[in-house]
DNA sequence: TCTTCGGCAGAACGATCGTGCTTTTATTGT
DNA sequence: ACAATAAAAGCACGATCGTTCTGCCGAAGA
């Protein structure tokens, strides 16, 4: 039920996510499910809850298994490229892109500070992976990581956009060609 | 009037744009205000006409001013940081990034068509004016245009969401550093 | 001055929204 | 087998959505 709450997230945006609809495809009735949560709220809640647990399952966790510094960059890299429009991917691509320019104006809420957790939680991951990538000499020591986790997002977000709103069939080679330069800058 | 339904565009997306609420912001009646377009289509085409030739004009071609090749880019960089989240911007921050993620998997139609334009045109002022860096000796001959509009696209739009939505108080500075890094490696 | 016409208001429509209430159905513990 | 509890359905509510229709009112053309 959550799972495909958050497809549709996905697909059409917090806004976008109805109850009546997602009773319709749940084969529930309106009530029945709004009875398991008892606003939209919390519905929204439960569900970006959800999302990030399955990014972390689909992208972080599996990609932390990989040798330490560069090899684990890359992992983390791929693994994102296929949650933003691959195998790992909800139908309507990153289900944090989604959201994430529809609430940037909200005004502060429990939902809204929820996704600023997750988001701050992947840029601190990124970083984290970066700087043991310092640590054991594979990148030069003055290198920063937080400007990397900045730098690498937007690789990812301008994938995105070009893979999905523009179907630009080279958005997967220019987002490789852009992290292969990130690291080049970076190693020793 | 479209002034005011891109500001609330900007605020809370294309379907946020309601023309109850749009009426009630302009002292119209919902009747009178729809009287102007005449269907919501082609409201949010108007105002997706009227953000475009807002950009064009804040932006654009004030940047297309300065010298051409480097200074010309980053002014555009500047200004594109103001109208994110300075005196050139609308109170949601870039128009165009509360409606892209919105319409990624919208179903194609007039809407998603001419958003799709105006991102490819702006990609290609950014390609063009890097270009015209390269044959003006700035920039190596073997330099990328199209991937440095990607990468220009992805630091930017990076921008926005550490910004808006982080409220990262480094937020220019990491923008600023991204900039200066890609066209220090795109320097002869 | 009279007529024509476009812009706007007012009211109403069917649909859908989030959310309560009440009742039925399933499940579980004894 | 029966009572207690949880889950789902059914129905209704007020609000708001996009849209249509009717009528007023002011400006422009004859």
């Amino acid at each position: 039920m959550l799972d495909e709450a958050a497809r549709q997230v996905s697909l059409v945006g917090l806004g976008g996510l109805t109850i009546g609809l997602l009773a319709e495809k749940t084969n529930l009735s309106k009530s029945g499910l709004f009875g398991h949560f008892r606003s939209k709220e919390q519905l929204q809640l439960a569900v970006i809850e959800w999302a990030g647990e399955l990014f972390a399952e689909r992208v972080i966790r599996p990609a932390l298994k990989s040798p330490r510094g560069e090899p684990r960059l890359l992992e983390l890299f791929d693994r994102k490229i296929r949650w933003d429009d691959g195998d790992l991917a909800l139908p309507g691509g990153c289900f944090f892109a989604s959201i994430s320019a529809e609430l940037d104006d909200a005004p502060p809420g429990p939902v809204r500070d929820r996704l600023v957790e997750i988001e701050l939680d992947y840029a601190d991951t990124l970083a984290t992976v970066f700087r043991t990538g310092i640590s054991e000499g594979q990148f030069r020591a003055d290198a920063d990581p937080e400007q990397y986790a900045f730098d690498i997002r937007g690789v990812l977000m301008s994938y995105h956009l070009a893979s999905r709103l523009l179907a630009d069939p080279k958005a997967e080679d220019r987002a490789r060609a852009a992290f292969e330069a990130l690291l080049r800058a970076a190693r020793i």
